[in-house]
DNA sequence: TAGATTGTTAATCGATTAACAATC
DNA sequence: TAGATTGTTAATCGATTAACAATC
């Protein structure tokens, strides 16, 4: 069953919602609390459990517990992916000691710099490498998935590093446009799109709610 | 005229591109081009443009600084608006240190923590403040935007004092589900979103190219 | 049985793409 | 003039919502 990317970004946010449940609440829950909690339709949420779960009960709902394991299993959190992150400023601590994305199937194995003073050391338990290594250290490790938190004019050169290596996924939060490949893909953390969004919301409400 | 948030995300991406091209280049710029470069259709971009700027020339194509200014103006790059940030952990800081923010019409004026230490520090240049006096600061300079970079455990709680601060848009990188007044905006910075969709391209990819 | 809820089929809506006229 | 490119109108496509049948 394929699934759209808006279908697929609304997934985790279910599980989310599910997981911070009392432990100790109903066991079942229905479409249309989810679906009122998140602020979504609630056909929409049946059609986007369809795809990842193995179906409800008429009357009585979606047994929680299920729905979570489905979920986390859609989702891959049960088999983590390796990754590597390019990058060891701040963004890029911010994003090892982040630490939730084990839980999101993915796992960060190594940090590369260009700075000496980090080369070599530990960050949030990751080793840092020289930038020149990561060729060598993504092929030898099999790795697919490259994250670049290093600034926009180094980002190219960087992910063309991670291409050579072996690299077939690209998470990026440099602000700038990645020229790839046919079968490497990119995935943009565009905080300038985000923030575009951002205002233009604020704008609509403050028409419409007024100032106050 | 109206946009959609699709078409405003796409509007930072043109600029990016813009902005890239040499000074000394050609003065004008088709949307053929564009498109080809950010790997869209050239009606959309020539639609988008329509939104943001006042026109190009049949032949010749848009004046690329006319067009950089027009979008500039459209995203209110040029008028900034003033914006607080909550948590000045290594994601705070990062936001903090990323710097182009103010490019992006984004003024940080302060950040908070409940970290002793850290209160009454300065990070890229903003003092951080005690936690406890987000509402009073808020109102007293009228901010209108909140950044929340926090524990997701803490995210609802600051959000909470950020709305009593008049705060009405908030740009929420904790991985959580805020709940807020009908008038306040909220965009979620959902990693574990854009990291389900990474993986299900990765996954495509690998089934369409093989793994090598 | 009656009511609540799931799941499916049809309708709507909006965004993207195609076709083409206008024009420098 | 001819060709390239803009801008607009119509067609397509896909996602969301509405209607409703199935069922516990």
């Amino acid at each position: 069953m394929s699934i759209s990317k808006a279908a697929l970004s609304r997934i985790p946010r279910y599980l989310n919602f599910l997981k911070s449940l009392p432990e100790d609440g109903p066991v079942n829950i229905s479409s249309t609390m989810i679906a009122e909690k998140l602020g979504l339709n609630q056909v929409l949420v049946r059609k986007d459990i369809a795809i990842v779960g193995n179906g409800g009960k008429p009357k009585i709902g979606y047994n929680r517990a299920e729905l979570i394991a489905d979920i986390e299993h859609f989702l891959g959190y049960d088999h983590a992916s390796d990754a590597v992150i390019v990058g060891a400023g701040n963004l890029g601590k911010a994003l090892m000691a982040y630490g939730n994305f084990k839980k999101y199937g993915l796992n960060i194995v190594a940090a590369f710099d260009q700075n000496p003073k980090l080369i070599g050391s530990k960050i949030a338990g990751k080793y840092v490498y020289d930038i020149a290594k990561i060729e060598e250290l993504c092929r030898k490790f099999k790795v697919r998935i490259g994250i670049i938190a290093v600034p926009a004019p180094e980002a190219q050169t960087v992910c063309n590093h991670l291409i050579d290596g072996g690299i077939r996924a690209i998470w990026n939060f440099a602000p700038i446009n990645l020229y790839v490949p046919k079968k490497v893909v990119v995935k943009n953390e565009d905080m300038a799109a985000s923030l575009a969004v951002l205002s233009k919301m604020l704008t609509e409400s403050l028409q419409q709610y007024g100032e106050d």
